[in-house]
RNA sequence: GCGAAAAUAGCUCAGCUGGUAGAGCGCAACCUUGCCAAGGUUGAGGUCGAGGGUUCGAACCCCUUUUUUCGCUCCA
């Protein structure tokens, strides 16, 4: 009788982080100088499982759909990338803390509810003069300027009701640096805080050099920075972290229909890697974004809730039409196809439908999905066992061989299996300690099987495979276990459910 | 960023009212070993998160700091 630990309480996220660093999954950043917060580093076992997670994404993108090709943009852009996307704005978010309550506010917040609360009263012309001044100050980063309005206005705490407010201090999400000479303005430029714009700016360059035709897709994974306030949760909120991002251009007026197509086929492919379809679901969005018009998130049930982990916009022309205003240079496209009364529908600026998940919050679903703490027996019997349940494909390692015991030239044997396979997946060889002590070892970082050189394979030229999740044996021919095992483990595998 | 708690070997922990660090597991080598964390021998590994202070003497008391967890807050 297989009894399941509270995989959904917080504890057991604490077993998948120390399990995770214990085993070579991830390791806090800078460890020997005391880690740095919201950073995280992949380690041996961490990047193989990570990059299966990518490729099989971008195989998914690229190979499955005719028209969906990738790019890999630089991390480094024009810095009026980023005044276009609207980051250089929306990301200088001015905050403000009540002395009294602790409780810190966003101060044009506070001022806007303050306006609202004028309007409400019939008043809104005191409402309105009371932003134009707030969007005056902010332009000209007087914060000290701000906090006095606010003060003047008698806005106080929600919770404590007192003025007692600290400075304003802006918290600008976006990493900066500086390139070439560092005494110059123009040399400040961003880390990219998300990897869509590489794309954006990209839109005509493989539309024309790869004569591609609307509707077509743009696939891009890479590293994006955001300075968050607060991280938490291990690796699903972390200061820098990897995207995969697939930018959809359609004719304007069909977005919904793809976006709907590629909500069934994203929730599809988080399915076909194993995850349960009852620890995922759909979040519409109450409040859209400036550039959406539609919007939802894929949500998987983390050990800290449902969050977060792939987001699906309708973006419309927002983000093509302020690069087209701000660089001057038209981003249409010219449709030839013919509409109802016979005339192609020409010129227009595509609508974008975008996918984007979070590569390491993937990881970590696939993770806290595959972490299995049972235990069996009673008594005297009883036994704990804990092991890493991933789909072959996502598998770190996918074959260790291991011989029965170490003489009589098993191990010269279980060797020469090893040396064959490796060719063909990532395999591993351990002749260290007794085959149970080695199955575990397996078992603990999710190798789907281990292949056993025993006495008999002296004889007949077999061996057997043991599966990690029941525990059961086969016995196969060598010869068999390349296109078996090869085949169990490939992308194929998943790509079949897609 | 605010509040609370925690930090001793790779892991889990012990360490009395202050007297220059221990266990189990794991790890490595060798021997033994016919299938689910097997046994034996030997060995490596810690200035007790960091810095300062009090003291004859600090893992232990005080201050500061870093990191982690939890609760707020934030999350285009």
């Amino acid at each position: 009788m297989a009894e399941q630990k509270g995989l959904d309480t917080a504890s057991s996220l604490k077993d998948i982080i120390s399990h995770a660093k214990e085993y070579g999954f991830v390791f806090p950043s800078s460890e020997i100088y005391d880690g740095l917060q919201a950073v995280y580093d992949y380690g041996q076992n961490g990047v193989e499982l990570k990059n299966n997670l990518k490729t099989l994404w971008w195989k998914a993108m690229t190979m499955l759909n005719d028209n969906v090709v990738g790019i890999d943009a630089s991390i480094f852009m024009h810095p009026l990338t980023w005044k276009a996307s609207g980051h250089v704005d929306s990301f200088n978010d001015p905050m403000i803390d009540n002395k009294d309550s602790k409780k810190r506010y966003r101060a044009d917040q506070l001022l806007e509810a303050k306006a609202e609360a004028y309007a409400a009263e019939g008043r809104p012309e005191v409402g309105q003069v009371l932003l134009t001044e707030m969007a005056r100050l902010l332009d000209a980063v007087d914060l000290e300027g701000v906090r006095q309005l606010i003060i003047n206005e008698g806005i106080s705490c929600p919770i404590s009701n007192t003025l007692n407010w600290t400075e304003v201090r802006q918290f600008n999400l976006m990493f900066s640096t500086q390139v070439g000479a560092v005494s110059e303005d123009a040399s400040l430029i961003y880390l990219r805080p998300e990897t869509a714009q590489g794309i954006f700016v990209n839109f005509l360059n493989v539309q024309k050099s790869g004569r591609m035709k609307v509707p077509f897709g743009i696939a891009q994974i890479g590293k994006a920075f955001r300075n968050e306030i607060v991280a938490r949760n291990f690796i699903f909120r972390m200061r820098e972290f990897e995207q995969m991002e697939m930018q959809f251009f359609v004719r304007p007026g069909t977005e919904m229909e793809w976006y709907n197509k590629w909500k069934e086929t994203r929730i599809n492919f988080h399915k076909a890697l194993g995850l349960p379809a009852e620890k995922l679901k759909f979040h519409d969005h109450d409040k859209l974004a400036h550039y959406a018009n539609a919007a939802v998130d894929i949500e998987y049930q983390f050990p800290f809730g449902f969050k977060e982990m792939e987001g699906i916009h309708s973006r419309t022309a927002f983000d093509l039409t302020a690069h087209q205003e701000l660089s001057k240079k038209k981003q249409q496209y010219f449709d030839a196809e013919l509409d109802e009364s016979g005339k192609p529908y020409g010129n227009y600026i595509p609508f974008v439908v975008e996918t984007s998940v979070g590569a390491d919050r993937l990881f970590l679903a696939i993770l806290c999905n595959a972490y299995t703490s049972e235990s069996t027996g009673e008594g005297d019997t009883l036994k704990e066992r804990t092991y890493l349940k991933f789909h072959p494909a996502v598998a770190p390692i996918k074959a260790a061989i291991l011989p029965l015991v170490k003489k009589d030239g098993l191990a010269e044997k279980a060797q020469a299996i090893y040396h064959s396979l490796k060719r063909s997946f990532t395999c591993t060889y351990d002749d260290g300690a007794a085959i149970g002590k080695r199955y575990t070892r397996q078992d603990l970082i999710g190798t789907p099987y281990c292949i056993v050189v025993d006495y008999q394979t002296m004889e007949d030229e077999t061996v057997t495979i043991r599966h990690r999740d029941t525990m059961e044996q086969e016995r196969i021919l060598i010869t068999d276990l390349r296109e078996k095992i090869g085949f169990e483990v490939s992308m194929e595998r998943v790509f079949e459910k897609l």
